[in-house]
DNA sequence: ACTATGTCCCGAAACGTTTTGGTTTTGGCT
DNA sequence: AGCCAAAACCAAAACGTTTCGGGACATAGT
């Protein structure tokens, strides 16, 4: 027996409403915005029209109509790392007390795939994107595809200032220098580094921190202790491996960022080293389970939902033709002290 | 000074390729979805014209006129959660495999942040959504919210059959049970459990494999070592805390999702029980850090990347019309035996 | 009685695509 | 030359909104 001919029922449109309320179309346009003069009786009329025949605005033509979709979108490289989810929250939750919707992409550090991110959020015509760009795509390869959307930056951003409306992180030279300070106060003298690649200005101020610390401190730099990585737990534990088989074993490790900070723990508990007893380990970001690990993680943390939210401000901000924050806005980070460092054995 | 009084730049619309190409609209539509006849002369052009005028095509006009946006969303529970950024991205490697873009919602158990989610998703006339609800809404009410969208549950699912297209997870029940049978087998008597609310199918249907198990082994149930909790680590702790301070402690607890896991073992942490040797500890869902853990976690593991897959695939042959595998699919769960489980202590 | 001002509602045009049903051009064949 | 099919192109009508310019009616002011 053949089925309904009609098939997937369409949905219902404005003018179905206008026809069951009894009224036109824009009438229901005007009450759908509730503006406009619209007479309560009408409105109620049309409440239960919508409301019987289940109607659901379309923002594809709403959007279409309005050159404006009134969302906007957040691509991060790494959505298993949690300071990334913080981050996305803060967008979120800003963007929704602003009644923006947010879109949101997971680049897996891969530019291929930011890419794809970037141009259906392009196509879909979001207001504006904050963009934590993936490692090999910092540069500004990203503006072929937005056209002319409105970026910010979080976190990441890349050398040339004129391609973004704003930028927001922390200061990462100083806290990279005073984390190392702290690592120096314990009396460590040979420490080494785990930063990612310097195109990203993030990792290439951390690391600028670290060796400015370590230069007024007076103490010769060891390039072989400064090991490049990809912020991903695989090469923090294989950078953590180079540093800790190596002759002269430094007695600090830094880490620049969480995912390596936990490759380089693996490490040091595959080779059987205390931690930190032998193995001083201070990581970058901190996430909520740091505390479960043992020893619990000292780290330096970043307001990651705040700088979420405050990129999210900036750009809806410029979107609205508003004036906002001087950029780049930079939040204060927080050495959080645990049980990972101690001063080093004496030899 | 006044700046160009044009204000924000336009988007360029495939009528002005069509201008610049000297060719119609249509003629640059055919071309876009390469197909029918167009001269490679006249191709050419249009090619050249798309480069220098950066034209990106509109995907509200494109979805709106085609009554289909090839796109679908997935709405889960936690983000933070590492067994929901795996069976995301289980989801968008198969739509991306079927050329579909995948939207993202995370509802932080909160039936209130799903509904937005749902409600955005609609609007935007996604062909399809899976769904995993939130712990507070897995019942019917998105119906009303969605209309007569697909939909395909991933992990949790609803009493209800008919509301939605398929289903997928793992066989809940039975892999309860044989992780139950396991801290049997090692000799524990007295065994905890920390699980979800009954309202999701899924924390069902563990609970009962549990009693089953302990059923079959003529143990007689304790009721009270049942606790009820919320799938995050907070409850995860507290619902540890009562188990591991009352008169009778249990030797072993199991949770029933990785959230809960970790709030346990912080419990026992605090308290300062040696685990596995005072008290056994059994999780579900595996994550990439759990052997970073000191005990090394075990638990049952669930392919959370297939489920996602295998979701979107269900999900995705509906809305093409094809018939699709058989529902609910349920996948193999495995246990992963690492350190935290040992037999008790003899009193 | 006339205008002025509000209130409430409507028709039609636009937003950027795709598709349908054409029209013109090409070139191969008698 | 005349014909015809195929190839290459095009104009116009949708898709579901919002907005602009009015129209109809009522009330109030002169």
């Amino acid at each position: 027996m053949k089925s309904k001919a009609k098939g997937v029922r369409r949905h219902v449109t404005i003018r179905e409403v206008a026809k069951a309320a009894g009224a036109s179309v824009s009438t229901i346009s005007a009450a759908l915005n509730n503006s406009d003069y619209v007479s309560a009786d009408m409105r109620s009329r049309i409440e239960v029209a919508i409301k019987t025949l289940k109607y659901c605005p379309n923002d594809l033509a709403r959007g279409l109509r309005l050159q404006k979709t009134h969302s906007i979108a957040i691509v991060v490289p790494d959505l298993s790392n949690n300071f990334y989810i913080e981050l996305v929250r803060g967008v979120k939750d800003y963007s929704a007390s602003a009644s923006y919707t947010v879109l949101i992409g997971d680049s897996r550090e891969s530019w291929e795939e930011e890419r794809n991110y970037l141009d259906s959020f392009h196509r879909r015509r979001v207001d504006g994107v904050v963009r934590v760009p993936a490692m090999n795509a910092v540069g500004g390869k990203a503006r072929a595809v937005l056209g002319n959307l409105p970026v910010v930056y979080a976190d990441r951003h890349p050398r040339e200032r004129d391609t973004y409306i704003g930028r927001v992180g922390v200061d990462n030279t100083q806290a990279a220098e005073s984390a190392t300070s702290y690592l120096l106060s314990l009396g460590h003298r040979d420490i080494g580094i785990i930063t990612g690649d310097a195109s990203s200005g993030t990792s290439r101020d951390r690391l600028q921190g670290f060796i400015s610390a370590i230069r007024s401190a007076k103490i010769r730099l060891d390039r072989s202790t400064i090991q490049t990585g990809h912020n991903d737990m695989e090469s923090g534990h294989f950078h953590a491996m180079q540093l800790l088989t190596r002759g002269q074993r430094p007695t600090a490790i830094f880490c620049t960022n969480n995912m390596m900070a936990l490759g380089a723990l693996a490490a040091i508990q595959e080779i059987g080293l205390a931690c930190p007893e032998e193995i001083s380990l201070l990581g970058f970001d901190d996430f909520y389970w740091a505390t479960l690990l043992r020893p619990r993680l000292t780290v330096v943390r970043q307001p990651a939902r705040e700088i979420g939210m405050i990129a999210a401000r900036i750009l809806i901000d410029h979107i609205e033709g508003r004036v906002s924050i001087p950029t780049p806005a930079l939040l204060k980070t927080q050495l959080v002290v645990r049980d990972s460092c101690c001063p080093p054995k004496k030899m």
